[in-house]
DNA sequence: GGTAGGACGTATATCTCAAA
DNA sequence: TTTGAGATATACGTCCTACC
């Protein structure tokens, strides 16, 4: 994952910022790749990088390690406590509950959540891994294709290329992640740490009563969680997405909807509150 | 109990991919 | 080549938890 320094177009809300040449960070010179829309620091050791890589590889929907957030990661990089991803396996527990706001309950917990962090499934692990273009979607696609994070290491572009959902861009960049000794090194060293165990099947299907139908969730659910609602939805067969279209089959709407309901309303796509959810599942 | 920090959820812009 | 669907990236507000 890269730091963004420069963005062509920004949301309106978004602070204004005068575009730098160098990185603000390292120093490195500023490039844009060709056919990219924002400009990222080449330096590969870069330490905005490394800050903006371990967020996003303790984040929820990768590593899901909880309590590792900016505040600490900081502070664990200003203390030199970690240096990668593997590194955050290494620590210990002593080191820990010297830090600043941290006592033996939050170290405890910390570690508590690292080591837990190791069962996550293949796919969230290999979102972990920050590789540009390889959001959830792809690396779920990915460890629905490959079984392990070997095959997909030594996998050329082009075979890459040729499985669905995966276009040129995406499998450049996979190559181009894997072709970097220190990634290689770094993945060997977090196998060490007992990480890409190779996936478990999925749970199997309890029922196929809602196969090919694709559902969007807004608002908050009283009894599922996001994630809960979207495992009890692929487990009948069905499909979760984003964003609503026309091509959605209906809408699970909880407390506080977004403009996802407003385009449902739009299209025409059919709303169900928590209770007929459950009905539907059930 | 106040405060700091993280989780969680929404909104929106931008991007990729595939089909027409 | 264009277009639509869906995924990704990012900012922001609210709420909860743990430290001091």
């Amino acid at each position: 994952k890269v730091v963004k320094v420069i963005e062509t177009k920004r949301p309106p809300n978004a602070r204004k910022f005068v575009m730098p040449e160098k990185c603000p960070v390292c120093g490195a010179k500023i490039i844009r790749p060709e056919g990219e829309a924002v400009s990222r620091c080449p330096n590969l050791s870069c330490p905005a990088k490394l800050r903006e890589s371990l967020l996003h590889f303790a984040g929820r929907r990768a590593m899901n390690i909880e309590g590792l957030g900016v505040k600490l990661v900081d502070q664990l990089l200003e203390k030199k406590m970690v240096h990668d991803y593997a590194s955050l396996y290494e620590m210990k527990l002593e080191e820990l509950v010297e830090l600043d706001r941290f006592g033996q309950k939050s170290a405890e917990n910390l570690l508590r959540e690292i080591e837990n962090s190791k069962q996550r499934p293949l796919d969230q692990q290999i979102f972990a891994l920050g590789v540009r273009y390889t959001g959830e979607h792809v690396a779920a696609i990915l460890a629905e294709h490959y079984s392990n994070i070997d095959d997909i290491a030594n996998a050329k572009v082009e075979e890459l290329q040729a499985i669905p959902g995966i276009g040129e861009r995406i499998a450049t960049s996979i190559g181009e992640f894997f072709a970097v000794p220190q990634n290689r090194k770094l993945v060997e060293r977090l196998k060490e740490h007992n990480l890409f165990r190779p996936k478990v099947k999925k749970q199997k299907l309890v029922s196929s009563t809602l196969s090919g139908k694709t559902f969007v969730i807004t608002g908050t659910l009283e009894k599922f969680s996001r994630d809960e609602a979207k495992e009890e939805i692929e487990k009948r067969g069905g499909k979760v997405t984003s964003s609503v279209s026309k091509s959605t089959d209906y809408l699970v709407c909880g407390e506080s909807p977004g403009s996802k309901l407003d385009n449902a309303k739009k299209f025409g796509v059919p709303v169900l509150d928590e209770t007929e959810f459950v009905k539907i599942l059930s």
